[in-house]
RNA sequence: GCCUGGGUGGCGGAAUUGGUAGACGCAACGGACUUAAAAUCCGUCGGCUUAACGGCCGUGCCGGUUCGAUUCCGGCCCUAGGCACCA
């Protein structure tokens, strides 16, 4: 490498050239080495969206950051990058600009890896792939035959949302307000056949096997065992009056059964249906609710209503006649589609109770409520039974038990384990995905296609207008002949695009396999030593994946039965918005560079105007960076001011990763001068061209020793917060310190060089996982030779470390009093007495008795005083 | 509505196991250098109070545990992410 280390630091002429140099000699090609350690750093691939945005660039960072890390600790890291390449964003693209999809992505692509080999990231570009590769696809649509012969994957209808206009299936995001964001029409609730992958098979595991993995966050993993929603209860069968059916629902609170007053069904249960064959008022209510969202957050929110179906079920304990309802809140895809409601002690049964008049009658007493009182809401502890008969007088698992037991007995019911889980729909009516490997013939019998004629290539001539599924329409693709000469129709519709994310990281680590899906190599890297990615996969991306892993490991694919040995989730990245009120009700959002801002004397911002028209602007909330709030900072712009480096350096300075992270252009500047300061001290320190033959080990003044202790306490910190704590703002602020102390440090003895030399010697180390190209130059500029990506991660000196004297707090009832100094080895009455003797602490303590005095080996002195 | 986080100076954040609240940086202000500006360097920087030493208050709000609470517990407010077809 050229000797940059000369006048004016040009990132941009450096960090080129030491691109070049990485791109040329493939520095991070890697193989599989089973001497080493092997370490693979994982960052979730992107969605070729167009440009990288600036989440982009902080979770690539992130990652590349610990693979620097590891590798300069001897491990043979692989850090892999590829495409999630399939999805809703280029069909989008293909209707309104006219390209094909797949010329779209192919063009995003290119564009975006560009970006990520200007920010100077250690990928092994050998193992890139895009999941619309069908060298890719094949293998997943191999796999789902697998798992159809297995009994894992079957069809059956399931709700979507239609658009009447435009005849199309809309995704949950193309409702807004309950219309098609194109056609505008009301949208409907649909049943049509679909295909399912049982991860419910591996609820259990999926659940337990959560207990350890004990290097996710446990935010996370409570958000998946919530999802997957284990609970034991009773199922029990309530007969119905006259008709002679039954209806079967799940409670888990068989001690409240004395109080089940009415039962609700959801509007798509088969009884509802029934009933409203006969029943107009009843047919319409069923149609208003399909007109409702297949979002179940919309529906919690809904107004909760209900009808009776004018049907009596048969309390199995009581003989009792119960009214049956409909509710709109009841979901038919949880449980039976059914449950019994006892309003006394349970929030929502309760409030559908009190609007519709039906008995609300209390079984459970809990200790600190004797008297229910019904117009505040239900009692949902767990206490004693009353009004339950012979049951009455129980407590919870005692009543539990025995109606239970005696239910059982009668054959009406059964203990059960519920999950909230359910199978994962995996059909979507959509163009850019990969294609479900099935056909059907004559008569509609399903057959998976066989494995040696995939893939089945997605058909690139279609007509791409917004019209449903072009699939449907090309012939070409839809018509097949059978071996034994019968005609078929294939499937049209194409895997939802968390089928192609859910094993693509094990694919990373054997992408020219062409005759297999995985191979040995594939359990020399897996599982992945970290993943790095957004909180908002938290339990859909990251749940699908852990059941694909276990399904391939069942399927004798892979040895490891967890893919992610450690997760770290990352926040988002904001920034401040700037609207206008717009004639329609809506904001029009400006952005930060089109807005003035007036701070006051405190430099908080006061007003804002828009430099156009020099009129005022609103100042809105801090967002998450969006092309709607139009408060994005184009990454290309920040590379091509400051280089790489710094918007590598900035944004893991500014937040912890797992912290949201608010941009600020200033700040990035501020980065910008520590990095020139550091070129510019590094460079006088050369200039200074001081032979030394001080071995730093050897220097004795208080000074010194204190300068070369700053230096190995950061090697500490540093090492500590990346490898462990993963807090890489504190790692910065510990190297900037350290920066700081070196360059105040006013001395330019021989010894002094020498001591310096160490210590800059051990910044750049400390500092080339953040920001290598600069890295590389001062280390060569330092006078060394070779890549530094492989110089060894600097070990701390423990003898530069020790200390001779402490410095203690002072506290007189638990209030800071004074500050004093001990030798190390002061006793514990040693550190009393100096602490008592303090001036300012016997004004605190003069006329009063001490009772006790805490110390706190190293850290400080409390002394409890009283009258 | 349900599940899971978060709330500390003007701002981003620090305080790692209950032990000095505000490290590091940004902004702001004052000064040096300069014909000037930029850049750079030095200093101040939570609020109130004091001539000074120091003192009092302060980590969203209310309460509790403790010698000691940003940290633990209970309740509340605000805010972010997810809720199964955005990825």
């Amino acid at each position: 490498m050229q000797d940059f280390l000369k006048d004016r630091y040009d990132p941009q002429k450096i960090e080129v050239a030491v691109q070049k140099d990485w791109h040329d000699r493939e520095v991070f090609k890697v193989t599989e080495d089973p001497s080493r350690e092997k370490f693979y750093c994982l960052s979730m691939f992107p969605y070729p969206s167009g440009r990288l945005h600036m989440g982009h660039v902080r979770n690539y960072t992130i990652g590349d950051v610990i693979s620097r890390y590891h590798r300069m600790n001897g491990k043979n890291v692989m850090q892999p990058m590829g495409w999630d390449a399939f999805g809703l964003p280029a069909e989008n693209a293909a209707i309104e600009n006219g390209t094909h999809p797949a010329a779209w992505t192919k063009e995003n692509i290119a564009y975006m890896r560009d970006q990520l080999k200007r920010l100077g990231f250690g990928y092994d570009w050998s193992r890139e792939f895009a999941t619309c590769d069908p060298d890719y696809y094949r293998w997943e649509q191999w796999f789902f035959t697998k798992l159809y012969e297995q009994g894992l994957v079957y069809r059956k209808t399931a709700a979507v949302n239609w658009d009447p206009v435009d005849k199309t299936v809309l995704a949950n995001e193309q409702v807004i307000d309950g219309r098609g964001w194109r056609s505008g029409a009301l949208v409907e609730r649909k049943e049509i056949p679909q295909w399912f992958l049982k991860i419910t098979e591996y609820a259990e595991e999926l659940l337990s096997e959560l207990d350890t993995m004990d290097e996710w966050p446990a935010a996370v993993k409570t958000m998946q065992r919530n999802w997957i929603g284990k609970s034991e209860g009773l199922a029990l069968k309530f007969s119905i009056e006259n008709e002679g059916g039954e209806l079967e629902v799940f409670t888990t609170r068989p001690d409240t059964i004395f109080g089940a007053s009415y039962m609700a069904v959801a509007p798509e249960h088969p009884i509802a249906v029934q009933a409203a064959k006969n029943n107009s008022d009843l047919l319409t209510f069923l149609e208003v609710c399909k007109s409702q969202s297949t979002s179940e957050a919309l529906v919690e929110k809904m107004e909760k209503k209900g009808m009776p179906l004018d049907l009596y079920a048969i309390h199995p304990m009581t003989g009792e006649r119960i009214p049956i309802w409909v509710a709109n809140f009841v979901l038919m895809t949880y449980g039976t589609g059914a449950v019994m409601a006892v309003p006394a002690h349970d929030q929502r049964d309760w409030e559908f109770a009190k609007k519709y008049g039906l008995p609300i009658r209390q079984v459970i007493q809990t200790e600190d409520d004797s008297v229910l009182v019904n117009d505040l809401g239900a009692v949902s502890g767990y206490g004693v039974t009353v009004n339950s008969g012979e049951y009455s007088g129980l407590a919870f698992d005692k009543a539990y038990e025995s109606i239970c037991s005696h239910l059982e007995l009668k054959k009406l019911g059964h203990r059960q384990v519920q999950y909230r889980l359910r199978d994962w729909l995996v059909s979507r009516q959509r163009y850019w995905g990969c294609p479900i490997p099935i056909m059907y013939d004559d008569e509609g019998k399903e057959i998976a296609v066989a494995g040696d004629v995939l893939p089945v290539l997605l058909p690139k001539d279609v007509n791409l207008d917004g019209s449903p599924s072009p699939l449907s329409k090309a012939s070409d693709f839809l018509n097949v002949a059978l071996p034994d000469g019968r005609t078929a129709r294939r499937e049209t519709d194409t895997f939802d695009t968390f089928f192609e994310s859910s094993w693509y990281f094990s694919r990373f680590c054997c992408p020219d396999q062409s005759t297999k899906m995985l191979d040995e190599r594939a359990n020399y890297w897996m599982p992945v030593d970290i993943y790095i990615g957004g909180i908002e996969h938290a339990v859909l991306h990251l749940l699908y994946a852990r059941f694909f892993h276990k399904a391939m490991r069942d399927a004798g694919l892979v040895t490891s039965s967890e893919p992610f040995k450690r997760l770290l989730t990352q926040g988002m990245v904001c920034k401040e918005t700037y609207f206008r009120d717009g004639e329609n009700g809506r904001k029009k959002y400006f952005s930060p560079e089109q807005v003035e801002v007036e701070l006051d004397a405190k430099g908080r911002p006061v007003s804002a105007l828009l430099k156009e028209d020099q009129l005022a602007v609103n100042i809105g909330p801090v967002e998450k960076m969006s092309k709607s709030k139009n408060n994005g900072v184009d990454p290309q712009a920040l590379i091509d001011t400051y280089g790489a480096d710094t918007v590598r350096l900035y944004t893991m300075f500014a937040a912890p990763p797992e912290h949201t992270l608010e941009w600020s252009d200033s700040a990035v500047e501020g980065s910008s001068r520590f990095l020139k300061s550091l070129w510019r001290l590094i460079l006088d320190h050369k200039a200074e061209n001081s032979f030394s033959t001080t071995k730093p080990s050897a220097v004795t003044s208080d000074e010194l020793l204190g300068l070369r202790r700053h230096i190995h306490q950061a090697i500490v910190k540093v090492t500590d917060d990346i490898s462990r704590r993963y807090k890489f703002n504190t790692a910065i602020a510990a190297i900037m310190e350290l920066v700081n102390h070196l360059a105040r440090f006013d001395s330019h003895e021989s010894a002094t060089h020498a001591i310096r030399q160490e210590g800059f010697e051990v910044v750049v180390r400390l500092l080339a996982p953040f920001v290598p190209h600069v890295s590389q130059i001062l280390w060569n500029g330092l006078g060394q030779s070779g890549d530094l990506i492989d110089v060894s991660w600097p070990i701390e000196d423990k003898s530069a470390l020790e200390l001779d004297i402490l410095e203690l707090v002072v506290q007189v009832n638990g209030r800071k009093r004074a500050l004093v100094k001990v030798p190390v080895a002061a006793t514990k009455k040693e550190c009393e007495e100096v602490g008592l003797a303090d001036e300012n602490v016997a004004r605190f303590t003069i006329g009063q008795t001490v009772k006790k005095i805490i110390v706190v080996p190293g850290k400080l002195i409390n002394i409890v005083v009283g009258d």
